[in-house]
DNA sequence: TATATTTGCATAGTATTACGAGGTATCCTG
DNA sequence: CAGGATACCTCGTAATACTATGCAAATATA
């Protein structure tokens, strides 16, 4: 099942924070890195990701560098800095916050 | 820690169906509910129930109706409709898959 | 070789929605 | 009687996912 767009918002972040702490990524790498790792389910538009990564740069939570290939084709390879690591795992705590509050109203076990 | 506002966009309607499924309620109640429910955490604002509520009911998710109190004060009930029973179990369902799909990426069991 | 697809980045405009602020009114308690 | 809780509503603002569009190069395919 398709998830409404409205569900995305919010979590957008965190989830772009968790895999550029992994490892350097640029922009389409992250979109297939996200395709694949869910297994599918994220399918990230172009409109969605950049403009989420220049917020997350502006902020100071990542830096974006330009590499050259050998082939002359360049790629922007987003890194994670101190403090988008801060923000990450503030980021990640939050959303387990959220998710289990959440799960205590969808799914109660005691009412 | 408190979350982001975008953060609760997209989970509030499978939030306030999930309520009202079990019983008819009110806004004022629905906002003691949630927070009651969720141990503090969720605080819902007039400016977000209303306006949710509204847009429910004129999806025809769910039905509200005054109800004059012995005082003579009247409240406005909710009832879930026969769509809404439908709409809250896709909402589940998919809230289910979304957040499966978001630890997938933050806590990979797997790279 | 010509065409289509994939790779790779970017932005402008639109729709959605949470929230702050403000308004109205009643009830209960000290 | 004053203040807080109850109970509903709406307007304006900000944030942001997505569509559409554009550009360009590389790769695959017919």
């Amino acid at each position: 099942m398709r998830y409404g767009r409205e569900l995305l918002k919010g979590s957008t972040e965190p989830l772009l924070l968790s895999l550029i702490t992994r490892q350097p990524m640029y922009g389409y790498q992250i979109i297939k890195e996200l395709e694949r790792r869910s297994k599918g389910y994220f399918t990230f538009r172009e409109g969605t990701l950049y403009p989420a990564l220049h917020r997350l740069e502006e902020r100071g939570l990542i830096i974006g560098r330009w590499e050259r290939l050998a082939t002359g084709q360049e790629r922007r390879y987003y890194h994670i800095t101190e403090q988008g690591q801060h923000a990450l795992e503030e980021k990640v705590t939050e959303w387990r916050g959220f998710s289990r509050a959440v799960n205590s109203i969808m799914q109660p076990e005691s009412l």
